[in-house]
RNA sequence: CGGGGCGUAGCGUAGUGGCUAGCGCGCCUGCUUUGGGAGCAGGAGAUCGGGAGUUCGAAUCUCCCCGCCCCGACCA
């Protein structure tokens, strides 16, 4: 039982000054957390239960599934890391050090290469597949910005599994057990979340998916089909039109545009020359960018801008994406600011990439390729040929769903759980080979599976908590039951501990308030504050024999006899 | 890394060159109080983020550094 009397716990009155979004306000005011640097909190007391119960549900779950749980050390030898490039590849975002002999080591970020390599050591026959196995550990990543308490942090508590098959159908079983597993999870943690189509990025691999928790302070944009419950995210988002019908587009047609190198003055202009009916969807926006070095066209709609996160997701295996600079445009004379256009682009010899709006077929007024000129009716397929399409501009509400063509939804969420079908990519560079029923030897096919779990606290916290505090779902509370005892004499006080009594022997989780200086106003505001699900009030009503029982999250009060407690609490929790 | 804000006791804050750095919460002692963050009295607690400088005098002005928060870039 945990008695307030002694718990190590202050809660504060103020929000902290450093804390804006709910969770890390809340948690930090309740006594959960304290920051230790950016990024990195210490755990409390109720923190540390309240971080355990979410791990062993997520534990039980994947237990259940017939995972199994290993664990490695979080300091980590460089070799592992060296041989998939990842060494080199994480960049500042990995914490390195060295023993005090010079050898470098690394703080995990995460586990692909050492599964690979405990497979490698322990396994060598396709008999041992399938094998699905998972750790609970702390990860490190020295992020950029680390933000909004334990949603982001640079140490923080993840479950990441691993599956191990011999081919491909395989891997699709191991990745839906996954999935199912993962349902099964966020459903008990009492969470509201979508399952949403996603990019591999830079893990490599081919399907991927991301369980996100909606909430305005996420840090992912995804689209909802409200019809057909489509759901992606906005880098997964796939753009579908009907290719264009050119045949009755009049012979491209060059223009004088003088001072016209944006698209605002550009619409202004040929609304002035042809009078009206001209918008920002009608022109080409030709955006000049550098790939890894790399000179890079590509073309959107006028009226939208360049998604660059979206853009590099999808073209894959670019670290920098960035736009074309001042000094970039000196090194390439022939392209003129403002004027770009697609149609000499074979010239230039720059690789042009087209968003999938612009489709084939289409028609548009883009830049000439000289200064103050623009040219109208330069259609794709005719006039230029994209080498190549690809997801470029931006999202927006009210897109179509690519599967039935309704318009879209845009929200935040927060990133809660991403599965992934990893391939073979780590199996190859760590040379995991098993042997198949021929004795040939074939490279392994894996999965990969992560939740944050420090990470679902906070945003399990920003899901339920209200203007008065936090507020658990039953499974995660620091205990389902808190007792708060009121007044000054023992009665209510033993009473409270004895309806304590009863209810850990049932088996129920107590927090009992039994602070004899502290005044019922204070009590009241802590148990709401710190949000268990059932608050039971022992006092005044004890003259008639009854206790008062609160439900956190509705704020429902109703008065009970003493001998009827533990019954009505129970009946309260199921 | 770019932009913005901030750093004064455990927490929240006041204090733009002048006396012993002020207030609220929390903490300690005593008395009173005990159903919605009680009252009175007394008390402890501060290298004013750090360093250098200007000045008779610096929390306050100047320079350098460090740290934290927010937006963006970045981020399985």
């Amino acid at each position: 039982m945990l008695k307030m009397s002694t718990l190590f716990l202050r809660t504060l009155r103020d929000d902290p000054a450093d804390a804006e979004v709910a969770s890390h306000r809340l948690l930090v005011r309740a006594g959960y957390i304290r920051r230790i640097a950016a990024g990195i909190y210490s755990w409390l007391p109720l923190g540390v239960i309240t971080l355990r119960n979410v791990e062993n549900v997520i534990r039980q779950e994947m237990d259940q599934a017939g995972f199994q749980e290993v664990h490695f050390p979080a300091l980590l030898p460089r070799e592992a890391y060296e041989a998939t490039n990842r060494w080199e590849e994480y960049g500042p975002s990995l914490f390195r050090l060295q023993d005090r002999r010079g050898a470098d080591y690394l703080l995990g970020p995460t586990h692909e290469e050492m599964f690979t390599l405990m497979v490698k050591g322990e396994y060598s026959s396709y008999k041992d597949l399938p094998l699905s196995i998972y750790q609970i550990q702390t990860k490190y990543r020295d992020e950029a910005r680390p933000r909004s308490g334990i949603i982001r942090g640079r140490e923080f508590v993840m479950k990441d599994s691993y599956s191990f098959d011999i081919d491909d159908a395989g891997l699709e079983v191991s990745y839906q057990k996954h999935r199912d597993a993962y349902v099964s999870c966020f459903n008990r943690l009492g969470m509201n979340y979508n399952i949403v189509k996603a990019v591999s990025g830079a893990m490599g691999g081919s399907k991927s998916e991301e369980f996100l928790a909606p909430c305005p302070t996420g840090e992912d944009t995804y689209v909802l089909c409200p019809k057909c419950g489509f759901a992606a995210n906005v880098e997964a988002m796939i753009t579908k039109v009907p290719v264009g019908d050119p045949s009755g587009v009049p012979a491209l047609e060059e223009l004088d545009t003088p001072n016209t190198p944006t698209i605002d003055s550009l619409v202004e202009i040929m609304n002035s020359k042809f009078g009206g009916g001209y918008t920002a969807a009608d022109t080409l926006k030709n955006i000049m960018l550098v790939a890894d070095g790399t000179p890079l066209a590509v073309l959107v709609p006028g009226d939208r801008e360049v998604d660059l996160k979206r853009l590099q997701e999808n073209l894959g295996g670019i670290h920098e994406l960035r736009v074309f600079e001042e000094a970039d445009f000196a090194q390439h004379p022939s392209l003129v600011k403002g004027y770009i256009g697609p149609q000499d682009a074979a010239r230039s010899g720059i690789k042009v990439l087209a968003d999938p709006r612009v489709a084939p077929g289409t028609s548009w007024i883009s830049g000439a390729n000289k200064k103050d000129r623009h040219a109208r009716f330069v259609v794709n397929g005719r006039d230029f040929t994209p080498d190549a399409y690809v997801e470029a501009a931006e999202v927006r509400a009210g897109d179509s769903c690519p599967e039935c063509s309704t318009e879209v939804v845009i929200d935040r969420a927060i990133e809660i759980g991403h599965i992934f079908q990893l391939g073979r990519k780590y199996a190859q560079s760590l040379g995991l080979t098993v042997l198949d029923h021929n004795g040939k030897s074939q490279t392994v096919t894996m999965g990969s599976y992560g939740i944050g779990v420090s990470r679902a606290v906070a945003a399990i916290a920003e899901q339920t908590s209200d203007e008065i505090g936090l507020n658990w779902p039953v499974e995660i509370a620091p205990a389902k039951v808190h007792i708060v005892a009121t007044g000054k004499e023992d009665l209510p006080f033993d009473t409270a501990l004895d309806i304590g009594n009863k209810l850990e022997a049932a088996g129920v989780t107590v927090m009992l308030d039994d602070r004899r200086d502290a005044s019922a106003g204070v009590k009241f505001k802590d148990a709401e504050l710190i949000g268990n699900p059932i608050i039971v009030v022992v006092g005044k009503a004890l003259a008639e024999g009854n206790v008062e029982v609160r439900v956190r999250k509705t704020g429902d009060k109703s008065e009970v006899a003493l001998a009827d407690a533990v019954s009505a609490i129970f009946k309260l929790l199921a």
